[in-house]
DNA sequence: AGCGGGATAGTTGTCATACAACTTCTATAG
DNA sequence: CTATAGAAGTTGTATGACAACTATCCCGCT
């Protein structure tokens, strides 16, 4: 059972572009076709090898397009992972650019810098209207504890009514920029063990998103800056655990 | 002679992105730089390896990807040749009107945000590499004592080169959309016994630059924010005093 | 001199092998 | 049952070799 009949998927140098070339878009139609879903783990460089009876070489140069392209995310030691389709699901935005589960980590990372100043400045500076915004925006988000759709774009607006609140505009206009998608996940490797089910995980994040706002209501610049580094820190560990 | 003075070009493996990624950042930048005209022919493949100290295999995959996204065309037998240099894009910050008196003050709040954490983040994961370069830029700084016309990059460059060091592209990204003229000036106002002549001003200026880079030198993340923190503050009570 | 033609060197394309670095699984000791 | 070490699997890099293609130059011929 070695091989007889698998030699058909062989590639051959007749196309005069290259044999990389061909395997991205034998691989590529695979993949668009729909007939490798998201987070699916591509099969290995050597059955890739085997299959198509090519060289590692062009096994790898041709994946090395597919990154390029942003169809798959590889890692070390573990292999490639199908990654989500550009997707228009009215996330309208310029940066749907965070697909890998590094640019997810990223992301954590940029809205630390970012955010956890914003909430200091707004704790410092915010009028009586930007934090009943707030406290709407909180209220919201709490709500919508069961219901999953909708959970994303609360929890963008209550970060985004902070950002307004610090009342700097170029806080303001960043995470208008980024929009809802910042909150995204990790499209390799999702479901396991973490969904949103988990009541004591849910109550966490409720109590993280409520020092935020207590800390912004009372004024306490540094409590903010502190409160919303927590909240984002443990975001990143929640999807780091792996 | 094993070691010349071309080895300041060698990639190392401490980037956790791989050699191949790093190799494409660095002829992307040079192509996006300008500094190789379109149709112009690209270093061969023994000539990159040469120059950068990495096999052959590393460069065919970078200049695979280059393929794939579009930036050169590669030819058997002749080599590879710069294409067109299309996309600018970034962040949607309205930075190009920055010009009344509180923008360029909330400007610099705005950079507190972000260049402290930056800071932070590339004093825990820079590379040697990535240190050299923000070692460079600051001597590039103190340089341009005495001349004025240039202060401005040369100032952004540091600043710069230390969001390059953070490794997080959200960073890199933000600063570069924001460009030179995040240092800017406020327009109205501005000569009044402030000019850089001033040398105890300048030396303040000069020390402040340097701790920041002392910290992210030795690997002090807390240090480094504090360090950045204190000369964005710094220079806000400089701009403000009026 | 001018022209053709082929040798020759230079460049990219592919193959094969080996080892390093990292991850996952498994089995063994406690 | 847990924890640790070890083995096995997978991707990352290096190296050498040869094939395929291109450009150039040299040499003999007309």
């Amino acid at each position: 059972m070695t091989s007889r009949a698998d030699d058909d998927q062989r590639l051959d140098r007749e196309t005069g572009r290259g044999l990389a070339h061909e395997l991205v878009e034998r691989l590529k139609e695979q993949i668009l076709a729909g007939q490798m879903e998201p987070g699916q783990k591509l099969p290995t460089e050597a059955s890739l090898v085997a299959e198509f009876g090519v060289s590692r070489t062009v096994v790898r140069e041709a994946i090395s397009r597919l990154q390029a392209a942003g169809l798959v995310e590889t890692f070390q030691g573990r292999g490639s992972f199908v990654l989500a389709l550009p997707e228009t699901e009215g996330f309208a935005v310029g940066a749907e650019r965070v697909r890998t589960h590094r640019d997810v980590l990223d992301m954590i990372d940029f809205r630390i810098g970012v955010e956890s100043e914003a909430a200091g400045l707004a704790a410092e500076r915010r009028t009586d209207v930007q934090l009943k915004a707030v406290e709407r925006a909180l209220r919201d988000l709490t709500r919508v504890g069961e219901k999953p759709s909708g959970a994303v774009e609360a929890d963008f607006e209550f970060h985004r009514r902070i950002a307004l609140a610090s009342g700097n505009r170029f806080y303001a206009d960043l995470l208008a920029s980024l929009g809802p998608m910042m909150i995204m996940l990790p499209r390799t490797r999702l479901e396991p063990a973490y969904t949103v089910s988990d009541a004591t995980h849910l109550t966490r994040v409720s109590l993280e998103h409520e020092n935020v706002y207590l800390a912004i209501a009372r004024g306490d610049g540094p409590a903010a800056r502190a409160a919303m580094r927590l909240h984002l820190a443990n975001s990143r560990a929640r999807l780091q655990q792996d």
